[in-house]
RNA sequence: GCCGAGAUAGCUUAGUGGUAGAGCACCUCCUUGGUAAGGAGGAGGUUGUGGGUUCAAUCCCCACUCUCGGCUCCA
């Protein structure tokens, strides 16, 4: 093969030809940019018609014909002058403006046939190295990705060596779908999202509500033998709340627009903060006292723009897991790794045994705080991270303007992040709160606040859950834990006793007498992503047994005793994971 | 919010300027069966909402709502 160039290479020589293509199909059309990304490429042009999926396959065809020529990629450097004459006869605006932030007297370009592109390159030897590629989608983007300036056409499309590789990569793609949450929610009946409701608003079916109460019943078991506090604050609060906050004036496109209820304007809230810290200022708190650790799973409601809502992963309506330590100085470090362990132990709870952690650290400028507290409490984080030897990144100037944070972004079956745990110390809340304890010598003093979560958003976590398992949720997480399936009419009542037996032993189980073979009610139930069949015949019955079927293993234990069976789900239940 | 696409039965969808068809699910009947779809029949639609054009609109036009692909943003 003699020069082995990147698969990055590759991308970006397609993202040329390309943009060769749209030129000879549309000469009117103007050049932003078109690099190589994770799983492809892209070019963002400025072009008068909408593209339509029809011209995509155009692009697509004139591309072929481009890599048949063979041309050669040609590296050129061209004197500044003429590459910008150039430009200004073409009118291309886009590029012109990237010129402008180079220095350079010699601009390198790259030519294949008769086109070329200003670029850094490196690139393919020649247009007919580029076999194996497809275009996916047409989108909108802003110039600059700033939304106050053009928006351009940006064409999608991706390149691989083999053929092979692009087709494992397009089956990918069809299998991502296989575990999209929205096909999920509405195949299993989880929830539903309806207009006369409103966008980003969930519906929670019977389903689904057992997966969310099940999961909000492990976080207060979690939370109460953690030492938390649980507590219970209103939807709503005066406008003065979110004065005293600075919510008003921080956060303000985020919240709902304001009701007026006596002629005071009140808001949904858009975080529980304000109203934590509310309840810990009703009353004078001792050093003794500290950390005083308060948890909700609070639902807030945040006025997302239109266009981002996305299923269950962004939503205007979502409970928090949240909680709010107070907590002095000199325990800021070790109430940090506290929380740390039982967020990594809450995640390995629900499978996910793989994260990447990120410490964020002060913001160059528009912080809040003093100097000193930054660096304590940076300090206290990064201690935290060596102690446990995870290893971590820094996410220089990425805190909150209010205080450092960590994050953790869990990875799931098919090695995507997401993010949902964050511990973030806050020194702005207090300040406006006016929070404060009484020291061992009876002064007021400051303490400092972790605003911390475990999942995130609930709605969110389960959207993760669902792709993360294809559905399939561990028993302890799975709305019908046993499907009972009789073979024939005679084993009715001895189903009904087996359901009721299960049910008493806290199992939810179901029983489909539905009239039709057994081979079609385990398919079915398999659809259904139920964790276990028994499957009943004369012979089970006969013998006072069941047979069940683990429809993830698809094995089967064929006549067993319904206790020994019980006792076994419970297992796995409590085991969780 | 912006650019673009879309919305037809519970779900997945076909189709048409003269009020719509299929598969699955559902109901009834036959079948009483042994580990991923047994058979027959039936019911189910103001074609997202509101306007407009037209003799006539599900189809053409406009607005709105919601959804989807992105951008920007984010738990």
């Amino acid at each position: 093969m003699g020069n082995i160039k990147s698969l990055d290479t590759l991308r970006h020589s397609a993202a040329h030809i390309m943009a060769a293509a749209v030129q000879e199909l549309f000469p009117e059309s103007k050049l932003a940019i078109g690099p190589a990304i994770e799983n492809g490429f892209y070019y963002d042009f400025e072009i008068n018609k909408t593209l339509t999926p029809k011209d995509l396959t155009n692009i697509e065809l004139k591309m072929i014909e481009i890599v048949k020529k063979d041309y050669p990629f040609i590296h050129l450097s061209v004197p500044r002058t003429n590459v910008i004459k150039k430009l200004k006869t073409k009118m291309e605006k886009y590029k012109l403006e990237i010129i402008s932030t180079i220095e350079e007297n010699s601009l390198s370009m790259y030519q294949c046939g008769s086109f070329i592109d200003l670029c850094k390159g490196p690139h393919i030897n020649k247009t007919g190295d580029l076999k194996y590629f497809k275009l996916l989608s047409v989108a909108g983007a802003y110039w600059r990705g700033d939304e106050n300036r053009e928006q351009l056409q940006r064409i999608y499309g991706t390149a691989f060596f083999t053929e092979k590789d692009l087709t494992t990569y397009l089956n990918q793609m069809l299998q991502a779908k296989k575990r999209d949450h929205r096909m999920l929610g509405k195949l299993l009946d989880l929830f539903s999202i309806n207009s006369n409701i409103g966008g980003g608003l969930i519906l929670w079916h019977p389903k689904g509500t057992i997966i969310k109460k099940t999961i909000e019943h492990y976080l207060e078991q979690l939370h109460i033998s953690n030492s938390y506090e649980l507590i219970s604050t209103p939807h709503i609060a005066s406008d003065k709340l979110f004065n005293i906050s600075g919510h008003l004036q921080t956060y303000n496109e985020y919240m709902f627009a304001p009701m007026q209820i006596e002629n005071n304007p009140y808001r949904i809230k858009p975080m529980n903060c304000p109203m934590h810290l509310t309840i810990y200022k009703n009353k004078l708190h001792s050093y003794r006292d500290l950390p005083i650790r308060y948890a909700e799973l609070g639902t807030v409601y945040r006025f997302e723009k239109s266009g981002v809502l996305y299923g269950l992963l962004r939503v205007r309506g979502f409970t928090q897991d949240d909680g709010h330590i107070i907590v002095s100085p000199q325990d800021l470090e070790d109430e940090i790794l506290t929380t740390f362990n039982m967020t990594i132990n809450c995640l390995a709870t629900f499978g996910f045994k793989e994260y990447k952690v990120y410490l964020a650290t002060k913001p160059e400028k528009n912080y809040v705080g003093n100097l000193k507290d930054w660096l304590l409490a940076e300090q206290s984080i990064q201690n935290v991270l060596n102690r446990i030897h995870y290893p971590y990144e820094i996410d220089q100037g990425g805190g909150a303007f209010y205080g450092p944070k960590i994050d953790i972004k869990i990875k799931d079956a098919v090695g995507r992040l997401w993010q949902c745990s964050t511990i973030q110390v806050d020194f702005n809340l207090t300040e406006r709160f006016d929070i404060y304890y009484i020291d061992s010598s009876g002064r007021k003093k400051r303490p400092f606040m972790i605003h911390r979560a475990l999942i995130g958003s609930i709605e969110r976590f389960i959207g993760i859950l669902l792709e993360h398992y294809e559905g399939k949720l561990p028993l302890w997480l799975s709305p019908i834990q046993v499907t009972i399936l009789n073979i024939s009419k005679e084993q009715i009542n001895y189903c009904k006793e087996l359901l009721k037996k299960l049910q008493n032993h806290g199992i939810r189980a179901n029983f489909n007498y539905k009239n039709a073979n057994i081979g079609y009610k385990i398919r079915d139930s398999i659809n259904q992503k139920i964790p276990y069949i028994l499957i009943i015949g004369k012979q089970e019955q006969s013998k006072n047994m069941v047979s069940m079927r683990n429809t993830k293993t698809n094995k089967t234990f064929e006549l067993m005793n319904i206790d020994t069976i019980l006792s076994m789900l419970q297992d796995e239940i409590n085991y969780k994971h």
